[in-house]
Formats: structure tokens, sequence, C-alpha cells
DNA sequence: CGGATTTTTGATAGCAATCAACAGCGGTGG
DNA sequence: CCACCGCTGTTGATTGCTATCAAAAATCCG
């Protein structure tokens, strides 16, 4: 066992101390979830994990399909996203990178995971990762503490899909973005109008709607199409608690 | 320590083995989360749990307050709810005996949990029973599947809310409550129309009108207030999937 | 520059919310 | 026993918001 993490650090130009080749070279190794893991419990998994890329639009798990693979998402920027009967589509989740994707414990995916950029990750066979977590506790702690988040999330859209105003959602997305980029009274969105009205159970038309009354009324500014100013945050903040 | 399982063993009449007091009475024990741990794990819990009645509409945890208490619901129905800042009531979600409840690992509850019956609860102080958590890996792994599941049904009744009329969504919960009742062909609703809207993000008229909808359509039938027949499951479930 | 794509704006229609009135039911008390 | 009242649920009329359909404007990219 010690021999084979010796083969792989010394496969790796640049690794130190006994850091699996993959994970010395993660973007994301201080803020995945394998971060709890100690240095054995790491070359253990990573034993069985490989990077892999996906294209813009590709899709890496189908809704009701087997859910073969978990992992984390170590750059760009993924959907989760749930179909009714007749074709009217969801997003039920973003993920961003470090987050971890895919469905333990469960055979089938309960929603489809798709790249809205190009992606790199970190994936995992389900049931290999299903035994290695139940055999480390501190990841299944991670992984707990992590869903229950989401779950606090995923909670919280409800609201808003449910009894926000058209306004107060896009004004709640915004602000959002606005925290998770914490980049002081500007940013830069990273999706489409389309993307934004799947979001926020909004069309198109609608989300751009919106946007020009909030422009109109001042509380924010359009100087470009990907690019938002939030002139009075406080106010924009108000609308979007509703 | 074991002379204190010991005592609270024999405080109770009826208890036989090392049961502790409360749980060889608990209505749920073989089903609540609790199963999963040995009796020396179920002593350790039940010591700082404790059993506590509520009255419809009563609320135990508001959100956006300190989360003190975490446990298990016995009997009755609980809601879970969140407010928009001007009063809109959703409810994110519905807690049925044996569910576990509250925010474990988190300071704030995210949303109210208020009963919709008279209901019974075993209750543990959050910080103790996140310390027990953190030691007995078999409760962290339990709590982790059900989050998981909750977490799916959250994101399911996200496609709800956001994409489905108003007929889909309630021929939806009408097939919800006939699946987990599983009593035939005809379910006692449990929840008055205020409910059914707060839970499908509908006013109570137009809950009514669906539900006039489907019963002209010979769906379903209604030959009481709290009584709903499936007359065309097949058409309903139809109907719900969008 | 020019064609394709994305976004904005406009006109209209449809669905659910709102406002309002009425019906059914159970309980209370004369 | 029945009149009265309060509550829940149903039905009707109207309004308002967002989807839909359509077209113009802006942006991107070769």
């Amino acid at each position: 066992m010690y021999r084979d993490a010796k083969a792989r650090e010394a496969s790796v130009e640049g690794a130190a101390f006994a850091l699996p080749s993959s994970c010395a070279a993660c973007p994301v190794r201080d803020s995945a979830i394998c971060c709890v893991l100690d240095q054995s419990g790491l070359a253990a998994l990573s034993r069985f994990g490989r990077r892999i890329s996906l294209a813009a639009g590709q899709t890496l798990l189908w809704e009701g399909e087997e859910a073969v693979a978990v992992g984390n998402l170590l750059s760009g920027m993924l959907k989760l996203s749930a179909l009714t009967g007749d074709g009217r589509e969801q997003i039920v989740g973003i993920v961003h990178p470090s987050d971890f994707i895919g469905r333990p414990f469960g055979k089938e995916s309960p929603y489809s995971v798709t790249a809205l950029t190009d992606a790199t990750l970190c994936v995992f066979g389900r049931t290999a990762f299903d035994a290695f977590a139940r055999e480390h506790a501190a990841i299944g702690q991670a992984l707990l503490e992590r869903t229950l988040t989401e779950l606090d999330r995923a909670r919280h859209w409800m609201l808003l899909l449910s009894r926000k105003s058209a306004c107060e959602r896009v004004a709640s997305l915004i602000v959002e973005i606005a925290d998770r980029a914490d980049g002081g009274s500007a940013i830069d969105l990273p999706l489409t109008r389309q993307q934004m009205g799947d979001i926020l159970g909004l069309t198109i038309e609608t989300v751009s709607r919106s946007l020009t009354r909030l422009k109109r009324a001042g509380i924010i500014s359009l100087p470009s199409l990907r690019r938002i100013v939030l002139n009075r945050p406080g106010e924009l903040r108000a609308i979007a608690d509703g």
C-alpha cells in the first residue's frame, strides 16, 4: 500500500511529501470534500478517482438513469436539472468548483448533471465511493454537512419559485451572485438570459424585462450584457427579500 | 455509566432487556433514525432526549432563530415553512412520524417547524446531539441518507412549483398522498385547502377549482370534504407528471 | 462588413390571484 | 327541534402578471 502511494508520488514532478499525484495539483484541494482526509485516506481515495473534462453543454448524468459516478467539480460550472413529462425544464441546482456532485447511496440520479461551461471534474465510481465513505467517517460527516447546506438552499429556493414575483426573483439571483463573487458593487454574470430563466422559473423575455425595470429604477446599471453594477445594493436586497 | 442505564431501565414498568425506558415504548423505534444504534448507543442517546407534545398550530422552531432542538416525530404531522419579507408563506417540507427534524450542525433554523396536527416528539438538545452524531458514525451515516433523500424530494418539488399548472400540482399532491398511504384507490386528506395551497404555492380558491375540474373530468370523486376517490389513477398520474 | 445569435421591446392571450358572494356543515343555545 | 352563527369550502367576476407570439435592436464572430 505504501509502495503504491510512493510510486504514484514519484511519477509526478513537484509533488511534495506523500500527496497523491493528482491531488497535489488539484485546484480545489483545500476546499473540496477530500480536504477532511489525512494522507493515507487521500491516497486510498485517489486510487479510484480520475479526472475528466466536459465541454459546455455536455451531460454527465441523465435524470432517471443509473448514477454511475460521483465526484468534485474542479473548474467550470454545472447545472442540475429536472424535466416534466412534456419537456419543461427547471434548474434545481448550480454546481461551483469544489462542490460535490452526484447522488451517493442511490442507484439512479434524480436529475441531470450538465456542464454550463467547459468544466473539469475529479470523478469516482459511485459504488466504490459509497464503500469508501462508509469506512471513512470523516468523509461521511463532511458529506452530511454539505448535503444539509444544499437542502437549506433548495428549500430557500422553493420559496422564491413559488411566492416571489419576476422582479424579486431576478433581484434575488443578482444578490446571490454578488454575495458569492464578493467583488463589491459590480459583478460579471456567468449566465445567459436563458440560463437565468431556467434557474428562476421564468422566460427569457420576463428576465429581460425585469432587468430593464431594475435599471430604469436606477437600482442597477447594465454597462454591458454580462456586467451588472449595483447602484443601490440595499434597495436591491429589499426587493430580493420580498 | 452502566449503572446509569440500569437505573433508568429499572424505573420503568415493562421495559425488557437493556432498552432505555422511553425507547422501549417508542412508537417509531423500528423506523426512526435511532434504529441504527445498538443498545449502548441508544442508552447514551436517550440520556439527553425527552418527549414533548405540541398542540396543532404550535411552533417548535422559528425561521432565523437559534435552532436549539433536533429530534424525531413520534406522532402527528409537522410543517416546515419559510416566509418572504412581507409575509407570504411557503411550506417547504412535511414531516411524518419517524422522520427526523431540525438542523444539526447549524446554529439557526432556516425555516419554522410548526405542528399541523397535535403531535408528540422525542427531542434532543442540538449541540449535545451534534457531539453524539460525530462520535457515532452509524447515526451520521443514517442522517446522511435521510438528508440526501430529503434533498431529492425538495428538488423534485422545485420542478412542481416553478413549472406545473395548478391542476398538475393538485394531481401531484393527491398522487403523493395516495402513494404514501397506499390505501388503494381512496384516501383521507389530512390537509385543509389552505394547507394544500401553502404546499403547492396556490390559493385556496385555485386548489378548490382544480379539484372540481378533476372531479368534473371524472378522474376523482369527492364523496366528502376530506375524502378523495381515485377513479382513474392512471390518468391522474399522467396529469401529475406534466 | 455580414450573418447568426442573443437580447430587448411590443402586442396579445391565458392562467391564477384577488375580491366578493354564497353554500354546506357543525355547534350552540333558546 | 330549530334558528342562528362561525368556519371551511365553492363558485363567480375581474384584475394583473407572466407566457407566448412577433419583430426590432444589439452583440458576437469570422
